[in-house]
DNA sequence: ATGCTTTCTTGCCATTTGGCAAGTGATAAT
DNA sequence: ATTATCACTTGCCAAATGGCAAGAAAGCAT
């Protein structure tokens, strides 16, 4: 049936059981998103629990002036739903859109709750998947607090490549918090060295 | 027994009714953190779940370079853990400390998975506490991303005054980003308006 | 292949923020 | 009360980052 990525991806946590984690992924359907596409627009609720098998999203926000601010990218192997909107059934202020061609599996909020209620291990996975995100994001904000600018970007292009490959500079930026412009110096002077 | 503060905001959250909530409640025990104590060292892993009925803390890390770093304010009516370690059971990489003394109630990582088992309703609690400071720290990282410090300064100020009441400037400015140079340039021009 | 749009770079200059050190005032300890 | 420490401010200047506009380069559509 296709799902071994993603069974793989349950097990990896340790949290899963092999045997459970097939029934688990019983529950998963299949789930392409074309390049430009969105899996999530402003103003919808997050509806699908989205394991990407593979692929690139780009998720972004309108800041009070209207520009858009890069939130975050998803590549292989990762969870993606916007959490707020998703849990709380309330409107997202986040996009999310694909960079690529995506493709993985998704479960509803239903199907989620319904899942957890079923599989107390798969509660621990979900759970597992939120602290994940909660802790980069603090990561995250603590060196947007101490770095420089082109001390996050080294940073980024060493431990997140693929999103060099796949995203223009310009979403890179804010994602790093500067504009393009500062983004094309920085470069400049980084390759220099 | 003086726990309705506790019991209180358990209900508040509409999650747990108000019978699960004194169930609940009972399994908490009281603390007094006294002012300029640790709720949690850098290095230990954080093992209490802690309701503040009232006080003030701070939580702070320190960067690469040994910079203490305030990643977090809390005041009354919330729940303070350090999410990564308290739920990873690793060692911490942030310190929380008292700014006054401080009051409330607490459980260990044991007893909460228990009362998650036998209470799903607070299992629904506890990831409503987990999306609730997940979803601040995104509004955090977006206003760092888009806003000026001065923009920061004048939000925190507005939203959150009490902080300025209990902790001394350096601190604040770090939160902010900021070095507390710019933080006290930034209210002589702020005071102006 | 041609033209159109988007991405990226660059020069010029403005603005924001930081670093350091001195100075003032407040608080705490003895 | 005296001293020591801490919190905060300020002046001077440096460094980092931004804004705008022009131009080069790359990608896309027809």
């Amino acid at each position: 049936m296709g799902k071994e990525k993603l069974i793989q991806f349950l097990k990896s946590t340790d949290l899963v059981t092999p045997v459970k984690a097939e029934e688990i992924a019983d529950h998963f359907a299949h789930r392409t998103i074309y390049k430009n596409q969105f899996h999530l627009e402003e103003g919808q609720v997050s509806q699908e629990y989205f394991f990407m098998e593979h692929g690139f999203l780009r998720a972004f926000a309108h800041d009070t002036h209207g520009n858009e601010v890069t939130t975050n990218f998803y590549s292989d192997n990762q969870v993606i739903f916007e959490v707020s909107s998703f849990f709380n059934r309330t409107p997202s202020k986040e996009n999310i859109q694909a960079l690529t061609d995506c493709e993985g599996w998704y479960i509803t909020y239903q199907q989620l709750n319904m899942l957890f209620h079923a599989l107390p291990e798969f509660r621990e996975f979900g759970r597992a998947i939120l602290v994940k995100g909660f802790t980069s994001l603090k990561i995250r904000m603590l060196s947007m607090i101490t770095e420089t600018a082109e001390e996050r970007y080294a940073q980024l292009l060493k431990t997140n490549p693929e999103i060099f490959v796949h995203s223009p500079l310009k979403y890179i930026a804010s994602y790093l918090g500067i504009t393009d412009t500062s983004l094309s110096r920085i470069r400049k002077e980084f390759s220099k060295k």
